[in-house]
Parts: structure tokens; C-alpha cells; sequence
DNA sequence: CGTCGCATTGACTCTATTCAATCCGGGTGG
DNA sequence: CCACCCGGATTGAATAGAGTCAATGCGACG
């Protein structure tokens, strides 16, 4: 019942001493660190069998405020930006989602939020039902699903002092500083190279300020020599620790 | 084994059929609409055994941002606020908590803000360790978890897009309906009469704005004839309609 | 009756917005 | 190859909405 690769590469088929034929999350990239991490084998293979796989170009939007929630997602790859409207187009981008992140908590039946692709991405769809029938037999994802929910809360409240209380340079310099966190979550440490794969309009819908007060910020900030912008979207964070003591609203130069 | 209560009113401790001697929870007051809705009578026993009901005055500290979580909460009276502070003292409250409310979502080892009464209040104590024992068991309490986890990150981006974009006639329009709405639960509609437990200042440290802009919004709302200031710390809604749609941001006027 | 804390009101300031004019880089088509 | 275009980014000047500072009002309480 062996069954070796062709290309002699350790299969990734072999994972957990049983045979997992025809189970494409096996080989996910993020099988580990997202959601799924806390399915057993099995409980995937089953969820598997419905997941489907999107692809998504820059501007693609995955769901609209006010649709019928249907599905979970589960970032493979790209980046996602959520976002509510108020009447007269005013925006408020309430999170950017990675490699690995889940779209799933915060609603039951309707969105109350779009979801949008910054730049090319990968999904993974879980049907509602489905997902959930599997949670309810899977303890450990219900535990996990609260843990993301709980961190969720938190990164609102944070999200909640930065737009009530925090001036522009404060709110740029905490972006900048969750930016570093969340590309280095691979690396397992803040990055000082991040890629800024949003606009600056978007930066400001999420951070509660206007396009041009962000790229007064950012001149602001590189004139100081706190950043380096760098091509392709890249910034680079040259002195973190002035960076994080005006995030934190302890300078006030 | 019969015990007959000595005022000779019909026990609480008989409920479902069986004796639920010395269970406090069988006479809770928000025992229908709390967390504990989830859990089963021996459940709940279990439970009990390790509850503690705390009284508070107004402005009596539950727990500061930073201590080490040691338990969970239930609001069985009275109404807490809870808020984060920047280095310099400004303020961000992060949620008002009533009748029925949980406090235990968004920390893991420490609290991420601070908890503390605006009027005396009643609190159910549950020691972390043993909520979390019973939590591991009674997947129902989890489920109800999750479900509460899920209307906090609704709420909190709703909060994000009255803070990031909204104006201050906007914001306190859409504070007055909110409250409107927590208070009109028990009734299940929207109280047109509502108290106000909490000061200028603390609804201004929630809502992004000073003490003065609430004052002066208060005012012209007053003016304008769309709420009227009682006794008591009350506010009368007269003109539901339109505070919708300034809260909505339909209305320029 | 006086005091204290909170709320209101007024006058002025300032931060971020608005409106408007470039600037810049990448892609397209001649 | 280069001129042109287009969307996003930057910069400037003027404005407005909320903040700050300060005085006064008001009600509860001792």
C-alpha cells in the first residue's frame, strides 16, 4: 500500500502515519497556522470534500455588505481589506486580512461587511453549513474559533483608542509598526521591510483620515528619517523605537 | 430530604423537577439572558459552587488594564464602563456593559482594559479556571460563546465607523439609539425614555469627542426639539426618526 | 448656605479636511 | 522610441469642525 512520490520528495500524503489520498489540505501552505490548524486529519478530509478554491485579481470583491453570508473563508494567499459604508460613500475599512486569516466571525446570517482583494489572492471557501456542521462535532475548533474571536476584540479595541484618541502621526505609526507584526508572523518577528500592498486612500479609510493627511504623515515621518520608502510599495522602518513611543502618544515632538 | 422554604413562598430550589438545594443561580435574575442560558441546571450547580457575587459603588474598580485575569463576569445589576488609557491620560472606553452582560471575551492572561462601576452595581464572579473546566464540557456554553464573541467584533466595527468617520451630531445620534436599544431588552423595542448612567466626560471618551463638543451636541439636539433633557440623568427621544437618520449619515441639515 | 463636581457656554486655536494644482510612474499606442 | 494618458501620490492654500482654555451655571449634598 506504499505509495512514493515521483518525484521523491517526502509525501506530504504520509503526514500522520495514515494515507490522506485526494485531501488537498494536506498540502496547505497555511494548513498550520490557520483556522484548520485544529481539525484532525479526518475533520478535514470531510470539509475538504466541499472547500473550494478562488482566485481573485486586485479589486475583486468576495461579498458585499448586506449579502446572505453563505461561506467562511480562509486566506491562502494575497490580501483581503474589509470595509463598511455609510450613506453617502464615507468609508471605514475595519481590517486587513493576510496569509492564513479567517473571514467567518462577526456575522450569522447577513455581511456586515465587503470583502475585497488589495492585489491577487487565493481563498479558500468553507460553506457555511458545512463549516459549521464540523464545528460542532469539533471541540478544538470551537475553542480555536474563540481564541480568534477573542483576539479580534482586542485588536478592535486597540483599533477602537487609535481612531478616538490618537493623532495622525500616532495612527500612521501604529499601522506601520501592525504592518511589521503581521508580515513577520512567518518569520516569527517584526519585519523592517514591509510591503504596503493598499493605497494611501485605503490607509486612511482604515486609520479615520484622509489621503492627504496620510502622505503628509509618510513625508513627515521619511523627512525625519523614521522610514525609507523603497520601491514597489515597500517601506522600511529605520528607527522603530521613535516609531513605537509616537505610537504609544509618549512623543510629542 | 424535603426542605420547605420558612416565608412559605414557592421554592426556587425546585425547579426542573429536582432539588437544587443552595444553587443561586435557579433565582438569577439574568439567569435567561446571561451566558448561563447555556448551561444545564447541574452545569450551572457545578458552577455555583465557585461564584462569588461582588458589590460595587460607582467608580469602584472591577480590574485594571494589565492585571493577570483571574475570572470571568456576569453584570447582574448596575452598569460598568471599560476603557484604555494612553500614556498621557487620554482615555478610550471601549464598551458599557448592563444587566446581562459578560466580561471575560478578549483577554487570555491579562486584561486589555480596565473594568470599573458607574453606579453601584452586582457582578457574578467566575473564577477563570473553573469556567473554563465547565466551558471544556458543555459545548452549548461554548457555542453561546462564540455568538456573543461574534456580536462584540459586529458592534466594535460598527464603533470603528462611527469613530473613524462620523461627525459628532452622528455620533451622539447614534449613541442615543444604541442605548435606546440595550435598555429596550428586557422590553424587546427601544425605550423612548432612556437614563443616562454615565457622565459627559464618559460618553465623550467613548464616542472620540471632549466633554464640551457632547455638551454643545447635547444642546442642539435639545434645540432642535429631537430629544428632551428629564430629571434623573434621563433623556426623552421625541424625534426617533430623524436622530436615525443624522445617525445614519442621510441627514446634512 | 456654601461647597464640590459636573455641565454648559463662550472665545479662540489648531489639527485635519477640503479644494485644487502638480507630480510621478507605469502602461499604451502611434 | 517617445509622447500621451491615467490613477495614485504629493504638495499647497484656505477652511471648518472639533479641541482647548476659561468662565459661569446648576444641582446635590453636607
Amino acid at each position: 500500500m506504499m505509495k512514493t512520490d515521483s518525484n521523491g520528495l517526502p509525501s506530504v500524503q504520509q503526514l500522520n502515519g495514515t494515507f490522506e489520498i485526494a485531501n488537498p489540505c494536506a498540502a496547505c501552505d497555511v494548513r498550520t497556522r490557520a483556522v484548520c490548524a485544529a481539525l484532525s486529519n479526518a475533520e478535514l478530509t470531510e470539509l475538504s470534500q466541499h472547500s473550494r478554491h478562488k482566485d481573485l485579481s486586485a479589486g475583486d470583491t468576495v461579498f458585499f455588505e448586506g449579502d446572505p453570508a453563505e461561506a467562511y473563508y480562509v486566506v491562502m494567499d494575497g490580501a483581503l481589506k474589509l470595509y463598511k459604508l455609510l450613506a453617502d460613500g464615507r468609508r471605514q475599512i475595519t481590517g486587513f486580512l493576510f496569509k492564513g486569516d479567517f473571514v467567518g466571525l462577526a456575522f450569522h446570517t447577513d455581511h456586515i461587511f465587503t470583502a475585497e482583494a488589495l492585489k491577487s489572492s487565493k481563498l479558500c471557501q468553507l460553506p457555511k453549513q458545512k463549516f459549521e456542521n464540523v464545528a460542532d462535532h469539533a471541540p478544538q475548533l470551537g475553542h480555536r474559533l474563540l481564541t480568534l474571536a477573542s483576539a479580534g476584540i482586542a485588536s478592535a479595541q486597540e483599533q477602537m483608542l487609535l481612531l478616538g484618541r490618537k493623532t495622525a502621526a500616532e495612527r500612521l505609526a501604529s499601522f506601520l509598526l501592525w504592518l511589521s507584526t503581521v508580515q513577520g508572523r512567518e518569520a516569527a518577528k517584526p519585519l523592517d521591510r514591509i510591503s504596503v500592498p493598499m493605497s494611501r486612500a485605503d490607509m486612511g479609510d482604515y486609520l479615520g483620515l484622509t489621503v492627504e493627511t496620510v502622505s503628509r504623515t509618510v513625508t513627515k515621518f521619511k523627512t525625519s528619517g523614521l522610514i525609507r520608502l523603497c520601491d514597489h510599495n515597500e517601506i522600511e522602518i529605520c528607527d522603530r523605537e521613535t516609531l513605537s513611543s509616537i505610537a504609544d502618544g509618549e512623543d510629542l515632538s
